[in-house]
DNA sequence: TTGAAAGCGCTACCAG
DNA sequence: CTGGTAGCGCTTTCAA
């Protein structure tokens, strides 16, 4: 039977069993109900096991609203990223199961490659209380958010990101392995203008991912102009169709396409519709494909890395902070591979 | 300048600024702090600017588990999803939208289609308080998910699942339009032995869809038999593998596969190993098709339906319901189409 | 239009 | 090993 409550005062939701009704029916005191229910050393197993008992045959569910109010910690981490795209979902699927192992919920916003709207959501989530903060920021380059992030408790978890003043747990992601690989798989073809359509430098794989490609140029004794790295503002299938159509203009052989799915769809249609085959007229290397699409030729070849693990990272990042929060930031680093496919070929002789 | 925190009693997270805090500096009580912070009326226009002021040049940010023990209501909704591929990815971020209008956050966990994690998951989202819970359930079949949904507070929506016992609100699913375009074109391409791998009976559109093919079937004159439906108990590549294999022993010519696109690439790998061509050998139709998979050739038809409507639709359900939790449940259909793409063909004369 | 006081359910402290 | 008490920050009476 559940304990008769008096009237209900409030009009909304119902009054559910506390720690009080267990105590009540247990003929203990509260303080003792709580030890057990967290597990705590010190109570005599009869006490333990009766008031476990209890607790079950009442139904009782703690409120974490109560718990959040004292303990000052919600047990909820917050994820901005900026579209839930395959990667992201994944980065976030993963993410959620390693925190939920420690009994931490993930709340997931999205910001749709808005630096504005991004600034928001970080100050709502600091206001909602959220232990840490998991962040895949559009822009890392944004004063705002820079100076937010200063203001605000949640410990910090940066996704592949860099924000000046701010010394965070970080998860990086290392491009060279993959551009390089994809560079010096082109060159052995035979290329000798690859393009890059890269993110812009307003965050970290955007500036990483040039260097790198202008780097694995050099050591080919190639040196790749600026004509030939378009920086996308934005990641749908137009933008994707424009650079392609700027690359070609440079007369490249090859494309390394550093860019959301999205935009590398763009890519694809736009070449499509000009009539170009790949890899016949064009060399193409992606950033990841989804297993639906790697089901149909031509393969992209693509750079790539484990998007699980880093949400896994992550989330192992957020929960030892928030056991220590005074140690200092730790810096991860996932490597990234080149995985060849049938989307590259030696440029046609022209 | 922030006022001065007695030292902290808690080694853990800091004090930050309370409406006590806002009460002092502005020589109010904390009511009438409340009261402007929350918008009421009845307050001075002056008293109302010069809270606002004093709140901002504090830097003062609500601490919503205090709130949230006050009121009983957390502005929390509950998201569960057997896993985040592109469909459910493309309905949490529009649900979470739709709710962030309207100041509620999102909190997501996936059950890797497990229905005893399900039943964890719903107890977990319970206990932590969330208003409303979005459910796209593994199996609406489970009992214990049905008792235990008779016992929880925050209020219900069903994604697309009917469980026993629970009036709750509900986006349906209209299989049939698409199911029976996809039926129709099929036939009128002189298609007689139709395959269906669906689900299974354990949710409703592992339901709904088989029992549209038939009346599709039985309309066009013709009578699927049973070994034309493979009903999938996991969607793994090797699942849809081995449907495929089931499928082409009971000859048929064409496949309509209402199944996650994990395993409708495993239909498709497993065609390309068989050497069995699309639309040349066997004619597919499949259940959406992420973006960059559109790109390639063969462009799969499928039938497919808003999944961005359907997370909004969700959270007008749960908002809406938050306002008024005793209207009576409401019922939201959201119809599927067929469209046709290049991998469906008349079938090869044999 | 304002304020005092009560209390949401829980954990932390201290005394026994 | 156990219990009493204080209070987290907020909203909600009720009274002025």
């Amino acid at each position: 039977m559940a304990p008769v409550n008096g009237n209900d005062p409030n009009g909304g939701r119902q009054r559910g069993v506390t720690i009080i009704d267990i105590a009540r029916a247990a003929g203990i005191s509260k303080t003792t109900v709580s030890r057990v229910l967290n597990g705590e050393a010190g109570v005599a197993p009869a006490t333990r096991t009766h008031v476990t008992e209890v607790a079950a045959r009442l139904g009782y569910r703690a409120n974490t609203a109560a718990r959040s109010l004292r303990t000052r910690s919600s047990a909820l981490v917050g994820f901005l990223v900026p579209h839930l795209n395959e990667v992201f979902s994944q980065q976030a699927e993963r993410l959620s199961l390693e925190l939920r192992h420690h009994g931490v919920d993930l709340v997931i916003s999205t910001s749709d490659w808005d630096p504005v709207a991004e600034v928001e959501i970080v100050e709502r989530m600091a206001s909602r209380g959220v232990d840490a903060l998991v962040l895949s920021l559009t822009s890392d380059r944004n004063p705002d958010v820079a100076r937010l992030l200063k203001t605000i408790d949640p410990a910090l978890v940066l996704l592949d990101r860099e924000v000046r003043g701010i010394a965070a747990d970080t998860v990086l992601t290392d491009q060279s392995g993959g551009v390089e690989g994809a560079v010096a798989h082109l060159v052995e073809l035979g290329h000798e203008r690859i393009g890059l359509i890269s993110m812009t430098d307003v965050n970290r794989p955007g500036r990483e991912v040039p260097a790198a490609w202008r780097r694995a140029g050099e050591r080919a004794g190639l040196d790749f102009g600026p004509e030939l790295n378009v920086a996308l503002p934005r990641f749908d299938a137009a933008s994707g169709a424009s650079a392609t159509g700027r690359l070609l203009a440079a007369d490249v052989t090859a494309v390394i396409a550093c860019v959301p799915e999205a935009a590398i769809a763009g890519v694809l249609f736009d070449l499509r519709d000009r009539g170009v085959s790949i890899p016949g007229d064009l060399s193409l290397v992606g950033y990841h494909e989804p297993v639906l699409a790697s089901a149909k030729e031509p393969r992209i070849a693509a750079i790539t890395r484990d998007y699980g693990e880093m949400g896994v990272i992550a989330g192992r990042l957020a929960i030892t902070r928030l056991a220590n929060r005074d140690q200092r930031p730790r810096i991860e680093t996932v490597g990234t591979g080149f995985v060849p496919a049938s989307s590259t070929a030696p440029p046609r002789r022209s």
